[in-house]
DNA sequence: CGAAAGTACATGACATGTCACCCAATGCGG
DNA sequence: CCGCATTGGGTGACATGTCATGTACTTTCG
């Protein structure tokens, strides 16, 4: 099914990932009091306009279920970091805001964690593999959106027939 | 702390990640009634001689906690998957072993996986890109154990004072 | 041999994630 | 406006992961 290089590469892949994702949670946690699911909503909300996102967009963007991103908001919530205010647009829906106790929280966990990236990732790394690398990774994320069973983010996905270039 | 280059390679490299972690869970789950962790469990196992790892050894291949992994490997076990063993070599660990369905359940999901692999990882991949790709995550989990906080895998690392090449 | 220190796992309490199911708001048909 | 399918979230029961701690075995050193 994989050629004996698609194997190999494959197997690179998880060993980087299961790796990297243990000492990535052990970092965050130790230096900044914070896990790596923390962080990940810290950072896809201090990355968005108005630092706020609805919680459906903001899943589908960290890749999780939205009953775990309500869980865990519950959680971040009672902590401080993050807000639920109701949407302006939707009065279903509910909109994810940083507080400033978690913008300060972000903010001080980011220098120790972008030393760590440079550290395990970036400082073995051969230069003239950077651009490959990233092409190499945009390109699979752009198979994945399009394969993949989440919706596409960044975009309602009207599904409006016959729009847009997908068809 | 990162270039502009860098910063965008391993938002990359995460997006990847957060999108890919989450469809292989759902594909393996979907298709074989595995979980990614038991999965990965299974796979290590299997690709080990004897099929059968010491506990620490395995945990520090799949960049688990110990205790978690004898949590799971409890569950594993009430499912027929693997087996406890008690190691040959010293009484005070435990091997785990791949009982026969847990080898049918690996040879199982594996087909249907490596076919997720393709579709979702390579089908999208600039077959340029593979090698520089295998080499960057080599180079990259290279990095990661020199500097990472788990002992390296695959030797016993007896740390015997003037003996090996790491300086 | 026997005490002390280190290593390999197990376990229980608790934190986190998943699944099935709930209700409220929307939107579309009459 | 009403009925009903769809969408956005929340919730409780249960599965899974983490942390602190306990026990058994090994090693070291006298």
């Amino acid at each position: 099914m994989l050629t004996a290089d698609q194997q190999e590469t494959w197997f690179a892949y998880m060993r980087v990932l299961l790796r990297l994702t243990y000492e990535m949670n052990r970092q965050l946690q130790t230096d900044s009091g914070l896990s790596l699911p923390d962080f990940d909503v810290l950072n896809a909300l201090g990355d968005s306009p108005g630092e706020r996102l609805q919680l459906t967009e903001l899943a589908t963007r960290i890749g999780w279920e939205r009953s775990r991103l309500s869980h865990h908001l519950a959680r971040m919530s009672d902590r401080g970091l993050v807000e639920r205010a109701p949407s302006t647009t939707d009065r279903r829906a509910t909109d994810a805001v940083l507080t400033p106790a978690g913008r300060a929280a972000l903010a001080a966990a980011t220098p120790p964690h972008a030393a760590f990236v440079r550290t395990m990732f970036f400082d073995g790394l051969d230069p003239a593999l950077l651009a490959p690398l990233r092409t190499a990774l945009e390109q699979v994320h752009e198979q994945v959106l399009t394969h993949g069973t989440l919706p596409r983010p960044g975009r309602p996905q009207r599904r409006l027939p016959g729009l847009g270039t997908d068809g």
